[in-house]
RNA sequence: UGGGGUGUAGCCAAGUUGGCAAGGCAACGGGUUUUGGUCCCGUCAUUCGUGGGUUCGAGUCCUACCACCCCAGCCA
């Protein structure tokens, strides 16, 4: 069994945001002639999270809707951080999702060479020099948000002095940390920023991609609005806390002056979601203390771990649209992203039965032996969906929570006395139960009226309920995950400076065994379904054994079962 | 108490040159239903952080204040 889903599509849009109303102004004005050329920037220090898909699906999705390109850009120029499996995770992370960056697959490493270039001409027209300051001495020298900074004792040093510091920088001739190279910019500027930002540091570190070819490593400022510019990008989208980068941003490109059509950053506010913590110092934190199972656990908030529970690329795209794009700080209701899976997978994913907490019933006048099959559509509003074969006997198991020995009114499954439909079979009406010595039920009996084949009654009497059952022989065990949110606080990275670890909730996470439908024995790793009334479920893409199946839970149906027992009791 | 940002319903979020405050989620009520699901229908901001002002008319303009976020990495 398999069911896919389809590539990134066009699907309309909420409402215009700012960046949209920026582009139209841009191609009102004749601004880049009509192009637009965006780029998504990760480090690969991680595995995307539901925050990148948000940027995802922002660049990407603005580059198709103006016929233009988004690149994918990985900005790595901190390489003690960086690795191959991070680059690889990312790659397939945007694929899954359903963008396509085409040929445009960009490192700021390959700009190396570059960049250095760019530097030496900084150096050359007087606006960088080499300081031999210590970090510590650099940070003294910088003074503090109200108080001007002084100038390092080594900024007025020649052009000529400077390119020779570099160029020995660059040959390896200083230790880590000797000497950078900074901008020469204000250092009583009230951007703090702007204080003669570092451009070039001195570092020994094995380079993912560039190995041990450099011992110096440019800067992010340095390095960002120069690779959108080489890539020729018209918009760089980023997020808020990069909005006092932007002066920093616009002083690099101006002043080197070699791109008429330069690129522009723009900021909006990153995802915040309720229960979940996006922060990718945290979430490295859960993975390297095994907190979590790996970067893909289906609690985890990264696009792997959502793809392994089962959430699907539309639903997350469908997300992204829904919560919009401003610049005010805020806190998305996790009852969204929710809604978001379930609207999909509603339509989406086949009906199929399986019995999580069984209890046996056994119907007293069916005869022994015998088998029914009945023919159950896969989805009760789409046809084309198909149906399976579902085998009927004398023994099934049903949820033990479809029952209850003294049930209030209100409770329309089967008790004493009382009938019910088992799903596409018959109506049957409870005779008695049987219990152990510890007065657990063991057997709920039952009779059947052989006049309600297939689920309906002739003489037009209705019952309340409809349970889902499965044939204790014919039934294919399985193992079922139930999770629940990692974290059981609304949003566990609002206390500051509480240890986020502590709000993990003990119950994230149980496994129990079920019995399963047959036709269930044969899924394939990623396919959705419905267990009738439990939920959305997916067989583990990570955990799939053929003829063994084990299923995540995506998203329940709802909460109202809650509400029921509350109700009831 | 420096600079840069942001405040529209419980949560997101549209709001054009000032002219009756979109939409979604959540919630609540009703109907359909072989999933207590889905679907359908209805309710949910005399008010836009606060106070002044301009105007026939202000979420939009002016003004003063308040709250929150970001910046003192040789991280991104």
């Amino acid at each position: 069994m398999s069911n896919t889903n389809e590539a990134a599509g066009g699907e309309a849009r909420i409402g215009k945001d700012f960046i949209r109303t920026i582009i139209d102004a841009h191609n009102q004005d004749g601004r880049y002639a009509g192009r637009v050329h965006t780029r998504f920037p990760p480090e690969p220090n991680g595995y995307l999270h539901i925050g990148h898909a948000k940027s995802i699906c922002l660049n990407f999705g603005l580059a198709k809707e103006y016929n233009g390109k988004c690149n994918l850009r990985f900005d790595d120029t901190n390489p003690s951080k960086e690795e191959q499996e991070y680059v690889d995770s990312i790659q397939e992370d945007v694929r899954w999702l359903g963008f396509d960056w085409e040929d445009r697959r960009f490192f700021a490493s390959d700009y190396f060479e570059k960049l250095y270039a760019f530097a030496e001409q900084l150096i050359t027209i007087g606006k960088a020099y080499v300081d031999d300051l210590s970090a510590e001495q650099i940070r003294e020298y910088r003074g503090t948000l109200t108080e001007a900074g002084r100038n390092s004792p080594h900024r007025d040093r020649s052009p000529e002095e400077n390119l020779d510091l570099f160029r020995r920088m660059r040959a390896g001739e200083f230790a880590d940390g000797e000497r950078v190279l900074r901008a020469k910019i204000d250092m009583a500027s009230p951007n703090m920023i702007m204080r003669d930002p570092t451009l070039y540091r001195i570092k020994r570190a094995h380079h993912h991609r560039t190995g041990d070819a450099w011992c110096i490593y440019p800067m992010y400022d340095f390095t960002h609005c120069l690779s959108d510019a080489i890539e020729g990008v018209t918009h760089s989208v980023c997020t808020l806390e990069f909005e006092n980068n932007r002066e920093l941003y616009d002083w690099v490109l101006d002043t080197l002056g070699q791109f008429p059509e330069r690129p522009y950053q723009y900021e909006f506010a990153r995802l915040n979601l309720t229960y979940t913590v996006l922060s990718k110092r945290k979430l490295i934190q859960l993975v390297t203390e095994k907190l979590v199972s790996g970067w893909d656990d289906p609690r985890m908030p990264t696009i792997s771990g959502m793809r392994r529970r089962g959430y699907t690329p539309a639903s997350l795209r469908d997300f992204c649209e829904r919560i919009g794009v401003s610049k005010a700080n805020s806190l998305v209701d996790f009852a969204l992203l929710e809604h978001c899976v379930r609207e999909d997978l509603n339509a989406t994913a086949p009906r199929v039965m399986g019995v999580l907490n069984p209890v046996k019933l056994v119907i007293e006048n069916y005869p022994e032996g015998q088998v029914d099959e009945f023919d159950m559509p896969f989805h009760p509003e789409d046809e084309s969906m198909g149906s399976r074969v579902v085998p009927f006997a004398r023994e099934l198991y049903i949820e033990r929570d479809d029952f209850m020995e003294e049930a209030p009114k209100k409770f329309f499954r089967l008790a004493p006395g009382r009938e019910v439909r088992l799903r596409y079979a018959y109506y049957v009406t409870c005779t008695g139960v049987e219990k152990d010595a510890e007065g657990n039920i063991t057997e709920i009996r039952c009779t059947y009226d052989p006049e309600t084949k297939g689920g309906w009654s002739k003489d037009g009497r209705k019952v309340k309920g409809t349970l889902h059952w499965v044939s204790t022989a014919h039934a294919v065990p399985a193992e079922v995950r139930l999770y629940d949110k990692l974290f059981g606080v609304e949003n566990p990275a609002g206390e500051k400076d509480a240890d986020f670890r502590d709000l993990l909730n003990p119950d994230s996470f149980q496994t129990v065994s079920a019995f399963l439908e047959p036709c269930l024995a044969t899924v394939e790793p990623g396919w959705s379904c419905q267990f009738e009334r439990l939920g959305y479920f997916c067989s583990d893409v990570r955990d799939h054994v053929p003829g063994k199946p084990v299923f995540n839970r995506t998203a329940t149906l709802r909460d109202t079962w809650a509400k029921i027992a509350q109700k009831q009791s």
